[in-house]
DNA sequence: CTCAGTGCAAAAGCTTTGCATAATA
DNA sequence: TATTATGCAAAGCTTTTGCACTGAG
């Protein structure tokens, strides 16, 4: 996988231009992140890790979540649960939509900071770092069979 | 205040047709929400009730706040932090802006639901019950004294 | 009178922290 | 070699649960 080698070598710039350091834990972590499917917690990724880093401790787990979302590399989602979800903080703003039957989330763009700078004057004179949206409901499958 | 006998009488009617009995706790607890500044976590909650209840427990705090969202009463936010917020449930759909710097909580209200369900395609089919928009930034005052 | 709700205490997550050891720059 | 990062174990928070007792309907 090229883009992968080149995603690494970010990552090193990133880490190393902040006085970090590049470490294989690190590295594993974010490439778990990168190529997981729909959106990890630090469990999910803990234990994916372990596979190919049998001592990795969720510690680890837990301080590179937060360095690697320090540096904006990943960002960190409130769900409904008790815990975070993360996932590689992607170019264009996206939002995300659960299902509250069979737990499926559905990712869609939208320009949605922009807008509500727009057309929302509580909000005109605020500079927006970060913008997430989160809506719950049923997919079609899971509305039928509902009752 | 003539609405709080109003809203509490709604209360009662919420609970009763539901087969849930109205306890003083559960008036308690809606009314601090309801009359809460901002959005209260389940602690500053159970703190503000003690003090007219101080026998309430902590327990029934958090059962109170599930049943009071099952019911539709109040809803919950998910922000940055590690615990729940709660606030009395808006007739209108509204969202909240986050300022980074003082913490200060802009609420507004916008329809995202139904202009989201109209232009993404990906929503149209979905049966939405719940649409919550976070942003965080910077408010003028702190974007002026951040640097 | 009956069953839902409460208080208390204990347990169960998820996340953070202290400290000695290992590894990067 | 000088720090930074890691692993391990222990602690910290928030939230949930079991059970006997209380109180609303």
């Amino acid at each position: 996988m090229v883009s992968k080698k080149i995603a690494t070598s970010n990552a090193r710039q990133s880490l190393n231009s902040s006085g970090l350091r590049f470490t294989s834990q690190r590295a594993l972590i974010l490439n778990i992140i990168r190529q997981g499917k729909g959106h990890l917690d630090a469990d999910e990724v803990y234990r994916q890790a372990r596979e190919k880093q049998p001592r990795l401790s969720l510690s680890t787990v837990y301080r590179t979540l937060q360095t690697l979302k320090r540096l904006g590399l990943i960002e960190e989602l409130h769900f409904d649960e008790a815990h975070h979800h993360y996932e590689i903080k992607p170019p264009a703003e996206h939002h995300h939509l659960a299902c509250l039957g069979c737990g499926h989330v559905v990712e869609f763009k939208y320009p949605l900071a922009r807008l509500i700078k727009r057309n929302v004057s509580e909000v005109k004179d605020f500079e927006i770092i970060n913008t997430e949206l989160r809506m719950d409901g049923y997919c079609p499958k899971c509305r039928r069979s509902k009752k």
